[in-house]
DNA sequence: ACTGGCACTCCGAACGCTGGAGTGCCAGGG
DNA sequence: CCCTGGCACTCCAGCGTTCGGAGTGCCAGT
């Protein structure tokens, strides 16, 4: 149905769009590529391309413009993901080795993403519910407030304040710290959590109320943030490069950019760092966001990913460069959160 | 020169421009408003207060704005800074009341702050040279590396990892810990920086150099933010409520969002709680920001502020409520800020 | 199967027109 | 002296019209 130079056209024709951002004729498109055939074949082509549904004119003798089944067959055949310059994978790593702290990498990393793909870039922070315990910290700073510390595996920290019931003990503190940590240590929050519950029965009647309270914080800290994920933002001045049609097209991502439930539905589950999701116009949940398309990826470790980060921008976005980046990016990353 | 009536007129003017979005006729003034005179006397003090500078015509026989001299003037003379009701305030309240941590609190804020005013909304975090230590941690990881954490007297936690330059004893970590707690605690980080320098030479030589580098890393943590202040955003969405020249008025204020340094120009010196900051068009530092007001104040404890806050938005937005909530939420953040 | 030619379509920029909202000014009246 | 009604003037915004160009579809010829 679709020969080769059929496929060809489209190319051009996506690649044409992509550049212009107008819709592009059988002769611009002959000028500009060589395809060896006169503009009266290519309009034929074109024809059996709408006839598919991969194109479409906005106005009967206007030029073509990709449909959102158009990109998707430009990027699952039509193009290879464009691999980033030596240069820029250099700066990419340099920027991010500054980072002082997990938070500070995700702030990094977002303003690079958002730099690099030009577009609006988003990263949620490593999920909790995917990583181990590294230590937990019990700090007393009035005799009955006590400070939780938890720190995960993946430096991510959170904290709460306990009020004590009466005033604590330092040495049953200590005690506490100690036995949290042996008990705990390792372990992923999810199992974490189980082990925490038999904790208080190992300690005196007296003692209970207190280790109860205690226990209980930590483990709303360990559940609480499961389903309430953070999330990174950055670069809604790219949000520019849509075309003018304000009300339309950059409103509707303004607004889903403040909702982060809806950006995490966006992302979508975190896939395997080396595979990318590509989320075009419509193809996306939310009605509203049918002009914008959605690249994404896992990152964390190799293996298993511990949480997602991708670009947000115009459906007609520049793919393999994206693509490329938005892998690049998210492989450094992992490297960085693997190392410290 | 400018009796009561002819700022009475600019007054009408300004809350209709601002209702309305329109330039304001004579005879649509003298409707809405009951004047008490015909619309020929109030042209005439039109011609008044535009000969003065407080408002100006797009082009000749259209209607008049205001000026940002005429906002100033508005502003300073002709209008009171509004009280929320009473159900507004128990919102904030409550809204502000779940947080659970520092970070919380700020997100809380910036959320709460976009939503009542409808404007585009920054909060700086308090910043770390206005605190006091609260609590050090350290804690190790691995034999060869160490997690400080830095807990402040606002609640913000700061951690650095070190890496040790030999394997570390338990006991001299407890030691360390124990030392620079009673050394440091409750010091402003100004001066916990000078005690700090005294540290190392307390411990025996064989100790020192490990010392020294869990020091000069905790130096850097105190001294390192002093100017890469933090800061949250949000409420992006509401910059829709400019005019619809998207190019002249919006992109530029998207593009400051993202530059955080730029926003703490914005922003300005923290002030007294109870002093709100108003800058209005060209008052602000920067030329492309010209068709954009910022209200801002600090917040804190009563006596000093730890940061600033405020919302940015289009010269003509509703003063009188914006500055309302702009100070109604700084008091109560202040308020949560203490009581933790 | 590809190409050149031709008639047709349709948008968008340019132009001119017109009604309405607004102004400035002036002379008259409390 | 300040206010008012009246009047001529200005100028934009919206609307209809025109027109050229870019693009298409189709057909006959190679």
């Amino acid at each position: 149905m679709l020969d080769e130079r059929k496929l060809d056209v489209l190319r051009a024709i996506v690649e044409d769009y992509v550049a212009t951002h107008e819709p592009v004729g059988s002769k611009t498109l002959v000028d500009r590529h060589n395809l060896g055939v006169s503009p009266a074949t290519v309009r034929n082509d074109m024809a059996a391309l709408e006839e598919e549904g991969y194109i479409t004119q906005p106005h009967t003798s206007a030029g073509r413009i990709p449909t959102d089944a158009g990109y998707r067959l430009f990027v699952d055949k039509l193009s290879t993901v464009k691999t980033l310059s030596p240069a820029e994978k250099k700066a990419i790593t340099s920027f991010l080795a500054g980072a002082v702290d997990l938070d500070d990498v995700v702030r990094r990393t977002v303003r690079l993403l958002a730099q690099i793909t030009r577009q609006v870039a988003i990263v949620q922070y490593p999920s909790l519910n995917r990583s181990h315990v590294r230590h937990i910290e019990v700090v007393t700073m009035t005799p009955r407030r006590l400070l939780l510390v938890l720190i995960t595996s993946a430096g991510r920290v959170e904290q709460r304040i306990v009020e004590a019931p009466h005033d604590v003990d330092e040495q049953l503190i200590g005690d506490l710290r100690s036995r949290l940590n042996t008990a705990l240590a390792g372990q992923r929050l999810t199992e974490a959590a189980t082990s925490l519950a038999a904790v208080p029965e190992t300690f005196p009647p007296h003692d209970r109320h207190l280790v109860s309270a205690i226990v209980t914080t930590l483990l709303e800290a360990f559940t609480d943030e499961v389903g309430e994920q953070r999330i990174a933002v950055g670069g809604a001045a790219n949000l520019t490069r849509y075309g003018d049609d304000f009300e339309r097209n950059v409103k509707p991502v303004l607004e889903a950019l403040e909702e982060h439930v809806i950006l995490l539905k966006l992302l979508g589950e975190a896939t395997n760092p080396q595979t990318l999701t590509v989320r075009i116009g419509h193809e996306n949940p939310y009605e509203e966001l049918a002009t914008t398309s959605v690249v994404a990826t896992g990152y964390g470790s190799k293996s298993e990913a511990l949480a997602t980060l991708g670009i947000v921008g115009p459906t007609h976005m520049d793919y393999p460069s994206t693509m490329g980046a938005v892998r690049a990016v998210a492989r450094y990353v992992s490297q960085i959160l693997a190392d410290s």
